[in-house]
DNA sequence: ATCCAGGATCTCC
DNA sequence: GGAGATCATGGA
């Protein structure tokens, strides 16, 4: 059973999913992807005036999507309002937007992000998808087909690190059982509502071991909806150095504060668009 | 073959 | 606090 809801404005499927966000997606032809998130693998396929979206082995019902993917592509957002926000007097930030107007911060499971952003540093993105997908098939809940879900906090402290490096997760073995084992024990809340300040969600992040300030802001960001952050890494301090900054070194500290300025509690929309274009711009 | 990747950590000053 | 080396893995 398909689902199909009318095309929204600044939605691009390409661009949401290619843009670095997230690492659980095939493309399986233009403008059609295979999805795995929330315990589902979800086709997703954006038309001339539609998207249709449906599951991989069982009926989409209305009810289901309205709450579960409605959020997780954040339809309910308003997303010119924010472009016209940040772009305002701001003509790097209108280059980067109008490059992929139709970029959206997806609505991902904490656990997951903590996890996949602790696989990304010192990495490639097609390895990061590569270790993410192996470490689903080795511990997560099948779904269907060659399909299976991101583990469980439970599933994953089970793990050893032999078996772990077996994932090809390299040296940050030692970091995911760490996570595993500090949300096992309930010392971060995996809850995306959870009601504590971006600044103390942050802090517990940090005691992760393998989480620096980086990782920390796209956990925020890309897994608890947190978008007065803004992540940067070498991209980002590139982009930010190049255009903002006159060509001079910056720290990311120095970012930060340039970033809450301008673009205070949408910081992290403005990162991602910036991101993106200055990964993708010369392809 | 050497270098490098959505960094973090450890050491040494 | 800042600079430098090191960390698996695999692709260029």
């Amino acid at each position: 059973m398909k689902h199909k809801v009318m095309m929204p404005k600044n939605f691009h499927i390409t661009d949401i999913l290619e843009c670095g966000q997230c690492f659980r997606f095939q493309r399986l032809d233009d403008m059609h992807y295979l999805l795995v998130a929330n315990g589902r693998a979800l086709h997703v396929k954006q038309n001339k005036n539609e998207l249709e979206f449906w599951y991989d082995g069982n009926p989409l019902y209305e009810a289901e999507f309205v709450d579960i993917w409605v959020p997780y592509f954040d339809l309910g957002r308003d997303y010119a309002a924010i472009l016209t926000k940040i772009t305002h007097d701001d003509p790097v930030m209108q280059t980067a937007a109008n490059f992929a107007p139709g970029i959206r911060i997806l609505a991902q499971d904490p656990w997951e992000a903590l996890i996949s952003f602790i696989i990304s540093a010192n990495n490639r993105i097609p390895q990061i998808k590569q270790v993410v997908e192996n470490i689903s098939r080795r511990y997560g809940t099948h779904i269907s087909g060659e399909n299976y879900a991101f583990p469980t906090i439970e599933q994953l402290a089970a793990a050893t690190p032999e078996d772990l490096r077996q994932c090809k997760t390299g040296f940050r073995d030692k970091y995911i059982l760490d996570a595993a084992q500090k949300a096992a024990a309930g010392m971060i809340s995996m809850r995306r509502d959870v009601d504590t300040s971006t600044d103390d969600l942050r802090k517990t992040l940090l005691a992760v071991n393998g989480v620096g300030e980086k990782v920390a802001h796209c956990v925020l960001l890309f897994g608890y909806g947190r978008f007065d952050t803004f992540p940067v890494d070498t991209w980002v301090k590139r982009v930010m150095e190049q255009y903002y900054f006159d060509g001079k070194p910056t720290t990311p500290a120095q970012i930060h504060m340039l970033a809450q300025e301008r673009f205070g509690p949408l910081s992290g929309f403005a990162q991602q668009y910036l991101f993106h274009y200055i990964r993708t711009k010369g392809e």
